[in-house]
DNA sequence: TGACTATATGAGTATTTGTTCATATACGAG
DNA sequence: CTCGTATATGAACAAATACTCATATAGTCA
């Protein structure tokens, strides 16, 4: 079982020929907690609504009722997305009256979402081209 | 109920003082089709499992057997994400008699990836500090 | 050929998720 | 207070998901 004398990081085997360089390379693995925020953050952006809503964010602050128009959906299922999105404080809001605006509040993933867009809209011009 | 009336650009009607400037202001939306494409690669992302392949991969190739070993996950749990990742050409693999190596294929998504590990970690360091 | 190995895959399943519907809450104007 | 409006929320439900288990596939080696 205890190969060297080192560390050997066996969690379970599935072959025999377990490639040791392969698992000397690695070692180092991002921590538990950290992968389960970035999964956290990437799953906040990979809904097609939430997009929506975190985009038109990105242009002005907006009201409920103005993002269910916009987006066409109701105002319940964008009520729903929003409490997501603030419970990831990747919104913030505030109230006026009856209205309450609401607008983004991550730099970093707004970032990482325009960063995305950016790209999206350089492959659609080489697709143009090529095909 | 109904208000007689007009209504120019209007998806569904939430409230009565829809906010015309705001709507202005989201003339211009994402199309349809890089929606969907841009919630499909966060949600690539937006898996523990997933993130942890593909960060092992961005080191080196790896094999199947490798990466279960390295996840101490079941080769067909693994092996079940590797053809999830394939499909969207994230990664690609070649054989070499019984094995099968992986490796990422898509520069931008890793880069995505690197991008919020990176700032993951400044989350971290800053976070040790205040506490 | 046949045993052995690494990987792939279909079915089954428990869990998560995004929406709808009905209703609750909070605020402003009478 | 009551009424009207904007938003929030709980329950229910269908669809998507990530795993396990059993088995299939494809290569190596004797």
């Amino acid at each position: 079982m205890s190969v060297g004398g080192k560390q050997m990081l066996e969690a379970q085997q599935c072959c025999n020929e377990v490639h040791q360089e392969a698992l000397n390379d690695c070692t180092e693995q991002l921590p538990e907690v950290v992968v389960e925020r970035l999964a956290e953050t990437f799953k906040a952006l990979a809904d097609p609504t939430r997009l929506r809503i975190l985009y038109n964010l990105s242009k002005r602050e907006l009201c409920v009722c103005d993002l269910a128009s916009v987006l066409g959906m109701t105002q319940s299922a964008v009520s729903h997305q929003l409490r997501y999105l603030k419970a990831l404080r990747l919104v913030k809001n505030r109230r006026d009256g009856n209205t309450i605006y609401y607008r983004h509040d991550d730099a970093h993933t707004m970032g990482l979402l325009q960063m995305a867009i950016d790209h999206s809209s350089h492959v659609s011009d080489e697709q143009g081209v090529m095909e």
